[in-house]
RNA sequence: UGGGGCGUCGCCAAGUGGUAAGGCACCGGGUUUUGAUCCCGGCAUUCCCAGGUUCGAAUCCUGGCGCCCCAGCCA
């Protein structure tokens, strides 16, 4: 039942300072409506922290009834490729967006954005400079001290005009030539010492368009005029980009662009025992850290999704974090959360054993067995119900059996009883070792009369999971941990790569599987109970499935073991 | 030490001069054929610090302190 006021658009989503922005822009008439925008550069894969942008971008243009274009911010070809566009285009399809039929890309404007320039040179603003790259450094000061003026700085309109045409003619190499804004190279404001607006780049081919420009214009120019262009109202980017504010409104204001957008920055999310630069995710994948971009121990959205993260489950932990300008550190048990309580109430139930021990029922009939009706969901009857083979020989978990038990444990013991979740209780009769005196077989008896029902005359606290023998399905589980060892990976001068958790990955290759899981489909998530939520992964074949642990369930008792 | 930001519970975060929301985590207790889920209860006399204004301040003023970002022809 949803009642009108969950309806209204501060319900759909928590407030935030910049949802205040909007709510007054249109309150006071400043818009009617409101368009943002999402500008990856295709230079890698998308990541958790994009889904922050992501979902704040078009959840704002679906809440206030705007637009949200997806654009790609494609003026730097040598980092870029197709492979990222597109990743990045089904990563946000994934996430559950729509930018309908606004696919942009910043190189559709190259042509426009070069008229701009002529504009800006025709009145001034813009030079074309012949410093090269270190001299530029050298002119542009410090942070305490002034720059200097380029000498190339006061040319004439027509010797701009000239050599701007030249430079996109390929009359010149690479870091030979710049265009220039002019604007200040006094300005306590870094940005403003005269920025660079375009820079040549000979030989490299766009994936969009390919080997027309040799000329390409720098991010601080590119993106104001892309936003003014597509009519964006409010421009959201990250902190980091605060300081371009005023070249960003610079740009805008001196060219004739339709409209005049406003940028709002927020906080970037940092999250805890895991790294967030494209820079780092990039060389964790090519230094071959990771088996690449969707490994599961990747913050990266298909990394995600390769664990088992349900869109659903993102968009909320996203909207949980919040919005603000204060820079933070999330703690990963906040993301588990959002997986946890979404897993909880749509995953059906299913039992694996991970460390098989193998019990016979000694009182049970050779070559006999039964179905015993397990429910899908204890909570949800319309998920259904599976049937479960039982028989003489069934495995069970080492770690639900232990010769000498700690105190307040609950699970099987020598002489003690158990439950077998859906089915009957058992009490262990023998314990049978090998040579070495490992446990490897446990002889116990079957209490037939305790199905559906407690047994009469005595409590059983204990309940465990079970596979039958002959039915179970054989399995590898891979157990997933924090990539990192440490919260914040790099910190303190250290190298991230050498904190890199050394058993993040632990595969379990002996699994046995309920039989109901035989031929499960990857992307499949389910619930093993008593275990956690785990996912079929695409390695998966008909004859052995293949379970990537999502998240484990909460365990109180694993805790204050430890 | 130039410029731009930020500082509310262990973490995230509401709060916009009227007497500190919520979530995560944690700690109790209850239910339970998942040591799960669920339910109930607890968890900031205090908002970086110090002054000031005010009947009243996390919110306003002043002065400190701490942290982050900026000197790419990256974004």
């Amino acid at each position: 039942m949803t009642d009108a006021a969950e309806l209204h658009p501060s319900k759909l989503h928590p407030t935030n300072f910049i949802r205040q922005i909007i709510e007054a822009d249109l309150a006071g008439g400043k818009h009617n409506r409101i368009a943002t925008r999402f500008p990856p550069e295709p230079n890698g894969y998308l990541h958790i922290g994009h889904a922050k942008s992501i979902v704040l971008n078009f959840g704002l243009a679906q809440d206030f009834g705007g637009t949200c274009n997806l654009r790609f911010d494609d003026t730097n070809p040598h980092k870029e490729n197709l492979e990222f566009v597109e990743s990045i285009k089904a990563d946000v399809r994934w996430l559950g967006f729509d930018w309908a039929d606004r696919l942009y890309f910043a190189s559709d404007y190259f042509e426009r954005l070069y008229g701009f320039a002529v504009e800006l040179i025709e009145k001034g603003l813009a030079y074309v400079c012949e410093l090269d790259a270190e001299q530029m450094r050298a002119y542009r000061g410090t942070l305490t001290e002034p720059g200097r003026e380029s000498p190339y700085r006061n040319r004439s309109v027509a010797e701009n005009l000239d050599l701007f045409a030249r430079m996109r003619a390929g009359e010149f190499p690479d870091g030979s030539r710049t265009l220039r804004a002019r604007i200040d190279m006094a300005s306590p404001n870094i940005n403003l010492r005269d920025p660079v607006l375009y820079r040549i780049k000979h030989g490299v081919v766009h994936h969009q368009t390919g080997s027309a420009w040799c000329l390409y214009p720098t991010y601080d120019y590119t993106h104001p005029l892309s936003d003014a262009l597509e009519g964006i109202t409010h421009s959201l980017c990250t902190l980091e980009f605060e300081d371009h504010r005023p070249l960003y409104d610079w740009c805008i204001d001196n060219v004739s662009v339709p409209s005049k957008p406003r940028q709002i920055e927020f906080s970037r999310l940092n999250l805890e025992y895991t790294v967030m630069s494209k820079r780092r995710l990039t060389e964790l994948v090519s230094e071959s850290h990771v088996q690449g971009w969707d490994d599961p121990r990747m913050p990266t959205i298909a990394g995600l999704r390769r664990r088992g993260y349900t869109p659903a489950a993102i968009r909320a932990f996203c909207a949980r974090i919040g919005v603000t300008k204060a820079e933070n550190l999330v703690e990963m048990a906040m993301l588990e959360s959002a997986i946890r309580d979404d897993l909880d109430a749509h995953a059906p139930r299913r039992m694996a054993v991970l460390r098989p021990l193998k019990v016979v029922l000694t009182n049970y009939p050779e070559g006999e067995g039964a179905q015993l009706a397990a429910s899908n969901h204890p909570k949800d009857e319309a998920m259904g119900s599976r049937t479960l083979s039982f028989g003489r020989e069934i495995y069970i978990d080492r770690g639900d059996f232990e010769e000498v038990p700690p105190k307040g444990f609950k699970r099987l013991v020598p002489d003690g009883e158990v439950r077998l979740r859906n089915a009957y209780v058992i009490r262990c009769d023998a314990v049978i070792k090998d040579a070495a005196g490992a446990v490897v077989e446990l002889h116990c008896s079957v209490d037939l009369d305790t199905l559906g029902k407690n047994p009469e005359g005595r409590k059983v606290k204990g309940v465990i999971h079970w596979v039958s023998a002959e039915h179970g399905v054989p399995a590898e589980v891979r157990l997933y941990d924090r990539l990192f060892g440490v919260p914040t990976p790099g910190a303190g001068g250290a190298d991230y790569r050498d904190e890199i958790h050394a058993s993040s990955l632990q595969i379990l290759a002996g699994c046995m599987l309920e039989s109901a899981l035989r031929g499960v489909q990857p992307g499949e998530r389910f619930q093993f109970e008593r275990e956690g939520y785990f996912v079929a992964d695409p390695d998966s074949t008909p004859e052995r499935p293949v379970f990537n642990l999502t998240v484990g369930l909460r365990d109180t008792w694993g805790k204050s073991q430890k």
